[in-house]
DNA sequence: GCAAATATGAGAATGATTTTCATGTGCAGA
DNA sequence: TCTGCACATGAAAATCATTCTCATATTTGC
């Protein structure tokens, strides 16, 4: 375990409590939380943790790329554990509910269109809405 | 011309000199305007306009889907015109510009992901970020 | 253990958007 | 055409997420 915060000191960055309490709520978190229900997750380890250290860790996270930002529609950001297999997000517009899913034909064909309109293609976003069937 | 204006009177909503002057001003843009600049464009029209005017117009042009809001990344929303062609975008990171595209089998791959999950897809956001090639 | 560099908490500041509220206006019907 | 009233407006205050400021506290290489 602790997979994150030994990535996190492999990365050589400065290692705090604040961080660490910070690290632990991120890695125990299997949906998307948003900065504001890390900054509860991490105050339950620590409570001393202001809001702006928790905002300030997760772009640092972002910047050396051990966690993805989201930022669908309306509202708080949503950030996750950086993964190695890359996943879209379908979002269930009846629950809230986030779904990733994987497709390699949709990567495929991404790079594909980016290509021929003259783009090496840098970063994308894929969100699909819907309801389920019936 | 003014084929806006009639779409807006044929949804049944109450027509103003605000709202006139504003969906003027989102005919004549090619670009995909924020809300200041059509606050700006609006103004060249009616002086009088004021900027909250913009924000409830274009929400409610949203909302009957007459326009179309893209929250890219960060800043300001943009507002395009609701067209009847399906298109994405693709976002010049070295620039900013933004180009739009159209694909088919990408269209389709939407439709047949979101139903192997059990969803019927009733939105969906797609933007490719991108450098020029060479 | 020390110093220099960097992180922190608390609250103020920012920027986009929404709301409030008192007043003004479009339009269905007489 | 006139009128009432439901709805729209301008201006400024309020919200919300996020970032910044600043004085103080911690971390880490030496």
């Amino acid at each position: 375990m602790s997979d994150l915060i030994q990535k996190y000191i492999d990365a050589g960055l400065r290692l705090t409590d604040a961080r660490r309490a910070i690290l632990q709520a991120l890695q125990s978190s299997d949906d998307h939380p948003d900065a504001l229900m890390l900054h509860e997750r991490a105050k339950a380890i620590d409570p001393t943790i202001a809001q702006a250290t928790v905002y300030r860790t997760m772009r640092l996270l972002e910047e050396v790329g051990l966690v993805e930002k989201h930022d669908f529609g309306k509202g708080r950001a949503r950030y996750e554990e950086a993964e190695k297999d890359q996943h879209d997000h379908l979002i269930n517009l009846a629950t809230g509910e986030i779904i990733e899913f994987q497709d390699e034909a949709l990567e495929a064909l991404k790079v594909a269109i980016a290509r021929k309109l003259g783009f090496d293609l840098r970063d994308h976003r894929l969100e699909l809405y819907g309801v389920p069937i019936k």
